[in-house]
This record gives structure tokens, sequence and C-alpha cells, in this order.
DNA sequence: ATTACTATTCTACGAGTAT
DNA sequence: TATACTCGTAGAATAGTAA
């Protein structure tokens, strides 16, 4: 099933409150208020539940219908995306987080020229060829992470080199504790590691800031922010 | 063509910055990031351009696309549903309006005792069988207004008389000038007199504020507020 | 009244291709 | 390279019902 149909039916038993409480309605009401048939309404809602996007208590006399939290997200994603779209810019967000030591795969991906290049463009500064790696403090923080996920950023295009594809990379200009001019980066694509942010800078944050694992690091991160770069010019 | 898929189609080019200034791109570019085929891109755009939602420049090389006021509008509902969703609640929003003499349906319709009957169950006022017409003072208002439009608000269902039927009206909880309780309604499926609004509360409101065509008046709204009723219980 | 199955209609998708 | 046409077909929507 198109899963654009299916997030506006969700969207409509959000408008009903089904994300706090579940709500009374039957498939013929539903059908109704979305302009599609009885047997339609009852389709997405079998198909939503089946999705684990709503649970549903169906009796004779009509149906109650909640959305779960995976549900929520569904509808959050796209509402973060109008939110960087339509909210007056610049804003920043603060996310907090402790720093920890990963794989140094961040400073592998950092260090390629061709990533290296436009980080250099766009940012407006060369980064140092490592990230620090911080795990989110609270369920607030990571909730603010994903307004990021889903907001524009500044790309960083992948490429191919021979071998193999690196993905596109979106990331966002920031502060460090205030003052270190930064940039927090996400791979795009992978929605792993929910909890956990990489931040990079001109400089090597952890001797800079004498950093160790543990310590909390607070990140203003700059959303809605164009990137250094000087836009395309309007003609071909 | 399906709008659900329209929607999306626009809002991906919301992302992509068209709601502030045309954006560069081809079909076979945004059909591989909304996951279609080239052709069926190429028909969301035609579709969304022949239905007035964004403005097109074809060359050769590609094309600029950028989205119009209209189809602003269209992402622009879907985001106050969400934000009325999300956003913690009760939150309040005002409007500000000049008084002015309609047609007197309003107080037709308030008076039918179908309507009348839920009006108090719901709003925990008998309301005076007429309305007081505000003409909204400023943009910043008629953007509230439509807001309120798109938030769930208290609803009072339609019903059938025999001669013909009465639609679903929906109203919001509101205090006039800051302190007469009152409530704001909007009749359902009529997108018509964005700049209007029609306020009822339990006292003929032009004696109790001694108002006069043209005054202007101060409508603080209570939005994500539920209705007065009990709620149904759980089970039936 | 409901929900939801089955049968049928029809629409919307993508392959191939023209320009 | 683009955009966008035609066309065969997969699958979604509805009608008709069953439970």
């Amino acid at each position: 099933m198109k899963a654009d149909s299916l997030w506006f039916a969700l969207l409509e038993l959000a408008k009903r409150g089904a994300l706090h409480q579940p709500v009374f309605l039957s498939t013929t009401e539903l059908g109704r208020a979305m302009r599609i048939s009885q047997q339609t309404a009852s389709r997405r809602l079998q198909e939503l539940a089946r999705l684990g996007y709503v649970q549903r208590e169906v009796s004779r006399r009509g149906e109650y219908v909640s959305i779960t939290e995976k549900g929520a997200r569904f509808l959050e994603d796209v509402y973060f995306s109008l939110k960087a779209v339509f909210e007056e810019y610049p804003k920043t967000i603060e996310l907090k987080g402790y720093v920890f030591t990963g794989m140094g795969e961040g400073a592998y991906y950092v260090s390629l020229p061709e990533y290296m290049k436009q980080f250099t463009e766009k940012l407006g500064f060369r980064p140092f060829p490592g990230t620090l790696n911080l795990r989110l403090a609270s369920q607030h923080d990571i909730r603010n992470r994903r307004l990021l996920e889903a907001s524009p950023g500044i790309l960083i295009k992948g490429f191919y080199n021979g071998l193999r594809t690196y993905g596109d990379v979106k990331c966002f200009k920031a502060k460090v504790n205030g003052e270190i001019v930064s940039a927090v980066i996400f791979a795009m694509r992978t929605h792993y590691g929910e909890d956990v942010i990489e931040v990079i800078a001109p400089e090597k944050l952890r001797e800079k800031l004498k950093l160790k694992d543990g310590d909390l690091v607070v990140v203003r991160v700059l959303i809605n922010q164009p990137s250094s770069e000087r836009l395309s010019p309007r003609s071909p």
C-alpha cells in the first residue's frame, strides 16, 4: 500500500486525538472524513495496525484506535520537516551529551579528501580529521536530534572512488560549549545510533577542551542555516 | 492523481528550499529522492503546476521549481494540524478584529435547537442566539485563523431535519476582551470568508460590551482544549 | 450497526521511447 | 543529457456481500 495515503490516514486519526488516547470511530465515518470508501478506510486501518502504527480494538459497534509510539514517530518526522521549512531562522537548538570513544570510523571518513574538500567549502573551516563522539544525555536531546535529522542542513555530497560508494552526509554548523566553532555531522540514510552525535571542528576538540570520556559537552546547533558556499546563480 | 502523493512531492520541494526561492532540479533526481521513477516525478511536477501549487521553468538541462502561495497553503494546512496535535496544551492564540454587521445567518443557525443543545453541552454555556461578526485586523490574525481552522477544536455535529442537511460546526472556547467567556465558531468544509470570525457568548456581546460597528475586539482563543462534555466511557 | 472478504473496475506506475 | 509521451500491467479502490 502507498505510504503516502497511510500517512494521511494516520494524520486524520491524530487530529481526532488518537495520539493521546484511544478514539472511537467507525470505518464509514473515517471514510467520509477522508473522502474514501468504507472499504478503503477499513484497509487503511488494517494496514496501519499491521505496520505497528496504531493499535485497534475492534468490536461490532465500531472500534477504538490509538496511535503507537512508532506511529507518532512517523507523523513527527514530517512535522519536523515542516517546522524546519516554515519556522523563522536562524534558530538554534541545544544538544547535551557525554564524551565517549568510538571506533575511529568518523576520523576515517572525515579525512577522505572528497569529503574534506566539501566540508572546507561549505562550513568555512577545514576540520581536524577526527570526530568527537557524544552520547546524548536525555530523551529531550534525542528528540532534538530527530528534529535535526529531519531538517535540511548543509548537504555534503557522496561519491564513488572506483571501489565503493560513499553516501551523502548532512551537517549543521554548531558551537561547542558556547565558543568553539564546529559542526554536527550525520551520515544520511542511516537511522541507527539515535542517541549519538558526531562533532567536527578545526581543532582536535578533546585536546582543545581537555575532554575525557564521560565529560558533559553542550553543543548549540544552528538549523536552517545555508552553507557558506556561494549559492548557484539563477541562470544556467 | 492522488492528492496525498502530490502533497509529499511538494514537501520534498519545500525541503529543498523551493518555498523561498526557485530550486534547480531534474525529474530523475527528484524521483530518486522520493523513490519513484523519473516518469512519475515528471508527472508529479506537471500536476503540481497544473493545480497552481508550483511554478516551473523547464529547460533542456533541468528545471527551476518554486512553490506558489497556494502551494505553501497546501503544506501549511498540514503543518498547522501537526502543530495542534504535537504542541503542548492548553495554549491560546489571540485574534483581533473589527465589529461589523452580518446577514443574520449566524443568528439563525445558532438558534437551531439541534445546534443549541450541543453548544450548551460542549461549551458549558447556553449561547445567546446570535453571533458577533469580526473582520480580522491584520494578516497575522488571518494566519492565526488558518491555524485554528486546521486545529481539531470542539466538534458540533451536523444533522438532517427532513428538509435539508446542516453541516458540522467546529468551535473553540475563547474570551472576549480578556473577560467574557465565549466561543469562536466555524462552519466546517467552507473555506470562504478567510478574514472573518464569528463569536458566540452567553449574553449578547454587542450590548454587554456596548459595541458598535468598527470597534476593535480582542479574542483569546483556547486551542487543543477538550469540550466540557463528559468523555465517552472506554468500554461500550 | 459494524468490519472486512471477494470480485471487478480503473487508476497510477514504470518501461520504452520520442523530442 | 533533459522532459514527457504512449502503453501494458500491477495493484489500489469500490461494489456487493458475508458474518
